[in-house]
This record gives structure tokens, C-alpha cells and sequence, in this order.
DNA sequence: GGGTTGCCCGTTTTT
DNA sequence: CGGGCAACCC
């Protein structure tokens, strides 16, 4: 009997009267029965609909819950139609999985909500709008090795050193431009560079150009364009405005400026938003995310409500309290603290820290732990091993087949990002457009057609004079007669391809394509062993392809979607990355490879200080946070890594560990006659307070920030990973101290917690809490006092 | 135009 | 160690 009540359509102007038939439907329909499943501090994020509202949600608090019933019941209370609200996540995962989420809470109403990744939007509204900046609707979207291909070209004309100046290195910095919300043209010498002497907004103009030129634009501009649209168009913003009376963020500890604008922006007039996220699982600052946009979110959005979702659903006590402990060291925090959902959770099984003489028996360890978890009856699927780099993934997939475990790992290469894939999809955008010609050169010698540099030099002139696209321009150049006959052919089959878009479906297009261009040929006649693999992925893109209506959305799905579905079906183990891990969780959970310079990474020490160290405590947590039931931390001494053997000492992660929730475990060391025998736990957990710890004899020192190792900072670039000290064997765990590669994280001069200091007048001490260039000081004489570095000198 | 050799470099990566 | 790439030679 409510349906009487139709709310206004966005279109019509704002009627004061709605907040009153508003008001009234409020109170008269009852709280729907999804309500009930909450607790209360989610039933408080679901109901408070008004103004803005910040939801800080912890790992593993129920966000997703939170984020899909509060739409469920803004549409159940009449306060919006669902196409009048916007709920945006950041991948195309966490979108699908809200939707079918809502779905099950309001049936097919939840298809009519605006839902999707920041990006889907974007090109939703953009397509919309293509023209009025300067596209047309069938744009295409740009992968990264385009955008490459593109400036390299650029770079190269401009008789750049691309060995000094990558194109990667000026296409980040033009994303992070993007990132930012700037146009070329808004670019001021506060984000210059000194990149190529000052020429990246030169770069970036151009290329924005020659995207322009192809129909084409990349990621950030799925964001950037729709922001300058709404800025140079008030009255499509004003459209879009008054269509989202909700608006709904996931994640939004990793928004970027670009998303912030534009939520600030669409959020304007009816002030309805509702963004959830964690400050302390923002991971992704190098991509361009700001936690600021959390932290200032009360700035931002004057009148919000902050509420925080810190009851934890998934993990055991010790679990939760060893993570806390963790994320206890970073600062800047909004403050959270989770605890268990169940008062009566027993506590669980402490958090197992494991030191390894070498990477090997760390893996070793591991993958036999994980088949006699196995036998006791859990799943592979309900393990994971994670690590903070994709190179680390290599030795645990040596390991795990040896051991005859199945596993699975992610990151790495996706799908779509495979040559084979790249090149097939090369070759489905050629036959849509002949202009594309990004497409063309990546394939138009795919396989050998004999057409080289100075065949493509010719067309390219050919481009430039007549204003043609380079597949046109074969038509014109001035070529060999072979390569003229190649050509002619090669343009033959585009041809009668695009014919049979007419007629057959896309999978036979491609089918018939690939075959006839010979370039499924090219790989049958490889005899290299991935060969057969690629032929076998070419097979299932057709798959993929035969459930798309035509080759144009499946082109558009494939640019926005990087991985195919995961079969999911058999148990397999899953080994990846922390990052790849936010969201995911596990019953239980190895966290491999805990050693300074690699985790920490001495890059990230060495780029952003101690801002990246807080980063990578963040996605220590992160890490720590996907366990429910048991966590495994190890870390090696020796590591083998770019064919060398590389010793390094424990992450200092690992010291931040609350002793009461952890177990420290056997550990290895090199006995003097043959093997590897384990000793009694030498690695005590009891130096939490001072660095040094108690009970380990001469290898302890390895601990203590070295004090002539601050000497070489200045002379030295410091590397990841001290090559000098590198040894060509594994060198034992009574390191010479001259050799620990520890010198270089000391000398990154990102912490100060734990050294040894000297005052003019106050003597030796112990600094013991750093606060930018004031430090804490513990004196021998047991006074503690606050100091400026700059009185200070190294003991 | 194409194959080979030698040099450099080595995080994380939705969309 | 191993992939990617540019310079180099056939």
C-alpha cells in the first residue's frame, strides 16, 4: 500500500515536500526483518541513512554485511528507488559479491542499483558523454603495455634516452597526475617533476592528445574524465547530483584524490554518503591512494558520524591481539582496536613464530605442515601461504610439487595480461577498427610477416602525411614487393574477418581470425615447452568469448576485468601475496619470508621512510588479520635471490609482536658436521623492551642499529639488498658483523627506536620513542628526557 | 629483416 | 639466476 508513493524521478527539481513524504513513509514501514542479523553498531551504520557517515570496519567486523544491507534498507524504507543509489567498490570481486549479496536481500531490485568499481562507473558515465570530450562512445580502453608502447613512441621521437628515463617511469608519474584529478593543463610546477629534465607535462600532454586521436583512453581517465566533464558541464553534474540521493563506498582507505573529487562532487546536494574503510589496511599509497581521505574524513564531511565496527567475526583472541600489537606501532591512526565477536572464544593457539636457517627449510616446513593439516583433516582451500613478494611464490610452487600438494598461486600473471591473450584480443580490436593502430602493431608481424623497422617507417610516414591509420596507409606506402604482398594479404583476412562479424559469433570470428592469420600457427610450430599452454589459454578465450553477445563488450570486459573466474572447485592451496590477500580469509594462515629488507622492503624504506614502513606494518596486518584459526610467521636467515645466497636478520615486525600471544619455536642453525639440526628455542621472545635479546649469545649483537653504519650514508646509494655482502654459499648464522646486510636498513636512517645515542651533557642513553625529530631518550642514568636529534650523536 | 649476444636490473598491482 | 631489450652481425 505503499506503492502509492512513488518517489520523484531525478530529473525534476527538488521539491521540499519529499523530506515530508519522506519523513512519513520512514514511520510507517516497519524495520524490515534483515535488521535483526545485525549487531549493534552495524544496525547503527545500516540506519543512519542521513548525512554523512564514516563506517571504520576492521578486519573481519562484517562491512560487506553492513554496506549491502544498508541499501537493502534504504530501498525497503521508500527513501530512495534503486537506481537513485550509487555504491561503488575497487574491484570487480568485491562488486560482484555485493551484488549477489543484495540480491539475496531484495531480489532483482538489487540489478538497478548503480553498482560497481570506480571504474565501471566511470566509463558508464562517460560513454554516455563521449563526445564532450572529445571521444566517441566506442572508445577503447588502454592496458598498461599500450600506454607503454604509446609514450615510448613519443619518447623516442623526442630523442629521449629510454634507458635512462623509462616509459614505466613516466607513465607512473602521469598516473599519479591522474591519480590526483589533474589535467595537462592543471599540472603546476607544484607536481612537476625533474623527470626527463622537467619534460613529463610535455609527455603527458602529448600523449593525452594521441589518446584522444585513437578513441582511447587508459584507467585514470575513467576517473579523470568524468571529473573534468562534471567541471566543465555543471549541468550533467547537477543531473547526476540529484540522481544519487545515496551514495556508498567500499574501501575507501584506498580512494584517490581523482575518487575523492568525485564524490565530494556527486555527493553535493543531498550530503548522503556513506563510505566504509579501515585506515589500517591501506596498502596501496603507491598507486596513488590516500589515507588522508579517511583520516580527513570529518574534515571533509563536517556533520558525519564516525562509527566503528570492532567486534571480529573471524579470528581467535591471540590472532587478534598479536595483530593489534602490531598495528599498535604505527601512528596517525583513527584508533580501533578489534575484539573477538564471542566474549567466551577460547583464545585459541598462540601465533607460532618460526626462524629457518634458509629459505628452503622455511618452505620445507611449511608445505609439511600443510599435508599433515591435511591429514587431520583440513582443507587445502582453508590454507593459504602469503608473501610479501611474487618472487618468493617460486620456491614454495618447487616445493609444493615435489611434495605432490595441489595449489594454486595468484598475482603474478592474469590472464588477460598473457602475451597470447594480448596479442588475440590484438587482433579482435584490429577487425573492429581498422584505425586502432595499437592493435596493429602489435600483431601485424605476429607471426613473422617479415615487416620490420623500415616497413613500419614507411607506413608511419605514410600515417602522418595522409592522416590515415597505419592499416590504411598499407594501401599508400611505398613497400617492397614482398612486404607489399604480405600486406596486401594480411589485409585480406582483417577483412573477410570483419565480414563475418556480420554473420558468425564472435567465438568463430576469432576462431576463423586466428587460424587464417596464421597466427595460431606460429605457436603450434613453437617447440618451446609454455607453446602448448598458450595455445590451450587461445581455447579458452574463445570460452570466455562465446558468452558475449559480440566482440565489442567483450573487449570492453576484458580491459575492466583482469582475471578470468578461478575454477574454484578442486581443494587447492592458494599461495600469494599480501596485497592479493585483503579480503580473503582462511582458517589458517602462513605468513613466510618476516626478514628486513625484504619485509619490510628496503625499497619502500629507502623511497618513503618511515611513511612506507607504516605501509608495510599495515600490510603486515593485513596479512596477520586473514587467519581465523592459526598463524604460522617465519622468517630465514639466508635466502637465495638473484641466483646468490642473501643473509638477513628477522623483521622488526616480528619484535612488535606482543609476547603474550605469540610462541617462538625452534630454530635452525648450521650444525659443524652434516645438515641442518634443529637447537632448543634460541629465539626467545623476550627483548621486546630493550632491542637486544636475552638469551641468544653472540649472535644477539646482530640486533643493535649498528653506530658506523649511519657513517656511510651519505656516500653510499643504498641498495635493497648490500651486494658486498653477499656470499656465494650459504653463509652460516654467526655472521661476521661487517657483513650483515642489516648495515643498509640501519643506514636508511627510517627508525631511531632502539639506538644508542650520546648527549653533550646527559651521557649515554637509549632512544625509546621516536617522534619526528623529537626524540625519547633513555639515559644510563635511568632519567628520560625528550631531545632534538640534531643534539644527539650516535654512540 | 632476423637472429644472437651481452648488459642491466630485480616490490606490491584493482582497474 | 633469468627476462627483457638494445646493439650488433649475418
Amino acid at each position: 500500500m505503499n506503492d502509492i508513493f512513488k518517489l520523484d524521478e531525478p530529473e525534476t527539481d527538488f521539491n521540499p515536500l519529499d523530506e515530508a513524504v519522506d519523513e512519513f513513509l520512514k514511520s510507517s514501514i516497519p524495520e524490515p526483518s534483515f535488521i535483526d542479523d545485525l549487531n549493534p553498531e552495524q544496525r547503527q551504520a545500516v540506519e543512519t541513512t542521513e548525512g554523512p557517515v564514516l563506517v571504520l570496519s576492521g578486519a573481519g567486523t562484517g562491512k560487506t554485511k553492513v554496506l549491502t544491507t544498508r541499501v537493502a534498507y534504504i530501498i525497503h524504507q521508500k527513501k530512495a528507488l534503486p537506481w537513485q543509489i550509487l555504491a561503488v567498490t575497487f574491484t570487480n570481486k568485491a562488486s560482484k559479491e555485493m551484488k549477489s549479496r543484495l540480491e539475496r536481500l531484495i531480489g532483482a531490485d538489487a540489478f538497478s542499483v548503480w553498482l560497481g568499481t570506480f571504474h565501471a562507473i566511470g566509463i558508464k558515465i562517460l560513454r554516455k558523454f563521449a563526445e564532450k570530450v572529445n571521444l566517441t562512445s566506442n572508445f577503447i580502453v588502454l592496458g598498461t603495455d599500450d600506454q607503454e608502447r604509446l609514450l615510448k613512441n613519443l619518447m623516442q621521437e623526442a630523442g629521449v634516452d629510454i634507458k635512462k628515463y623509462t616509459p614505466a617511469g613516466l607513465l607512473e608519474i602521469i598516473q599519479r597526475w591522474k591519480d590526483k584529478g589533474l589535467l595537462p593543463e592543471q599540472v603546476t610546477s607544484a607536481h612537476q617533476t625533474t623527470f626527463c629534465n622537467g619534460r613529463a607535462l610535455y609527455f603527458y600532454k602529448q600523449y593525452q592528445q594521441k589518446l584522444s586521436s585513437l578513441n582511447a583512453v587508459d584507467f585514470g581517465d575513467l576517473l579523470l574524465l568524468p571529473l573534468a566533464l562534471f567541471q566543465s558541464h555543471p549541468d550533467i553534474l547537477a543531473h547526476y547530483q540529484q540522481q544519487f540521493k545515496y551514495i556508498l563506498v567500499d574501501e575507501y582507505q584506498d580512494t584517490n584524490v581523482a575518487q575523492y573529487l568525485l564524490l565530494r562532487l556527486l555527493a553535493k546536494k543531498y550530503n548522503n554518503i556513506c563510505c566504509v574503510g579501515d585506515d589500517d589496511q591501506s596498502i596501496y599509497s603507491w598507486r596513488g591512494a590516500k589515507v588522508e581521505n579517511i583520516l580527513n574524513f570529518k574534515t571533509t564531511f563536517p556533520d558525519a558520524v564516525i562509527i566503528r565496527l570492532e567486534r571480529n567475526y573471524r579470528s581467535t583472541r591471540h590472532i587478534l591481539g598479536a595483530a593489534s600489537g602490531l598495528i599498535a606501532n604505527n601512528s596517525g591512526r583513527l584508533g580501533k582496536t578489534l575484539k573477538p565477536a564471542n566474549e567466551k572464544e577460547n583464545q585459541g593457539e598462540h601465533v607460532l613464530v618460526k626462524g629457518f636457517y634458509n629459505g628452503n627449510q622455511e618452505a620445507e616446513y611449511i608445505v609439511e605442515t600443510i599435508e599433515s593439516e591435511q591429514k587431520k583433516g583440513v582443507l587445502l582451500s582453508d590454507m593459504a601461504i602469503l608473501v610479501r613478494a611474487t618472487f618468493q611464490t617460486r620456491l614454495f610452487e618447487e616445493v609444493l610439487m615435489r611434495h605432490g600438494v595441489s595449489y594454486k598461486i595468484i598475482g603474478g600473471f592474469k590472464f588477460y595480461e598473457r602475451e597470447e591473450i594480448k596479442d588475440a584480443i590484438a587482433y579482435l580490436r584490429l577487425i573492429l577498427n581498422t584505425d586502432d593502430d595499437l592493435a596493429f602493431m602489435r600483431i601485424v608481424n605476429k607471426p613473422k610477416r617479415g615487416i620490420g623497422p623500415q616497413a613500419m617507417d614507411a607506413l608511419e610516414q605514410t600515417t602522418r602525411e595522409k592522416h590515415i591509420s597505419l592499416f590504411d596507409a598499407i594501401g599508400w606506402a611505398s613497400l617492397r614487393p614482398a612486404v607489399r604482398k604480405t600486406l596486401d594479404s594480411f589485409v585480406l583476412t582483417i577483412k573477410r574477418a570483419r565480414e563475418l562479424l556480420q554473420t558468425e559469433s564472435p567465438a568463430d570470428v576469432a576462431k576463423t581470425l586466428l587460424e587464417e592469420s596464421g597466427y595460431i600457427q606460429m605457436w603450434r610450430l613453437d617447440k618451446s615447452p609454455e607453446a602448448e599452454g598458450r595455445l590451450e589459454n587461445i581455447r579458452e578465450l574463445y570460452t570466455v568469448l562465446s558468452d558475449f553477445e559480440d566482440i565489442q563488450s567483450f573487449i570492453e570486459y576484458t580491459s575492466l576485468v583482469m582475471d578470468t573466474d578461478e575454477n574454484v572447485t578442486d581443494d587447492q592451496l592458494v599461495v600469494m601475496t599480501l596485497h592479493a590477500s585483503k579480503g580473503l580469509e582462511f582458517y589458517e594462515v602462513f605468513l613466510a619470508g618476516w626478514e628486513e629488507g625484504l619485509f619490510p622492503h628496503q625499497k619502500t624504506l629507502d623511497e618513503t621512510g618511515d611513511v612506507g614502513l607504516e605501509e608495510e606494518r599495515r600490510l603486515a596486518y593485513v596479512g596477520m588479520t586473514r587467519a581465523k584459526r592459526k598463524l604460522t610467521i617465519s622468517f630465514a636467515h639466508n635466502r637465495r635471490m638473484y641466483g646468490q645466497w642473501i643473509n638477513a636478520l628477522p623483521s622488526r615486525f616480528i619484535e612488535e609482536l606482543p609476547q603474550q600471544h605469540i610462541q617462538t619455536d625452534t630454530y635452525f642453525h648450521r650444525s659443524e658436521q652434516q645438515g641442518y639440526q634443529a637447537s632448543t628455542p634460541a629465539w626467545g621472545c623476550g627483548y621486546s623492551g630493550s632491542r637486544k635479546p636475552k638469551r641468544y649469545g653472540t649472535h644477539v649483537q646482530s640486533f643493535d642499529f649498528d653506530d658506523d653504519v649511519d657513517t656511510q650514508q651519505d656516500e653510499r646509494p643504498v641498495s635493497r639488498w648490500d651486494r658486498e655482502s653477499l656470499t656465494s654459499t650459504p653463509s652460516d648464522y654467526f655472521i661476521p658483523r661487517k657483513q650483515i646486510s642489516y648495515r643498509t636498513v640501519a643506514s636508511s636512517s627510517s627508525r631511531r627506536v632502539g639506538r644508542r645515542v650520546r648527549h653533550e651533557t646527559f651521557g649515554a642513553g637509549t632512544v625509546v620513542r621516536e617522534d619526528g625529530e623529537r626524540l625519547d631518550i633513555r639515559f644510563d642514568s635511568g632519567q628520560i628526557k625528550k631531545i632534538m636529534a640534531r643534539f644527539l650523536e650516535e654512540e
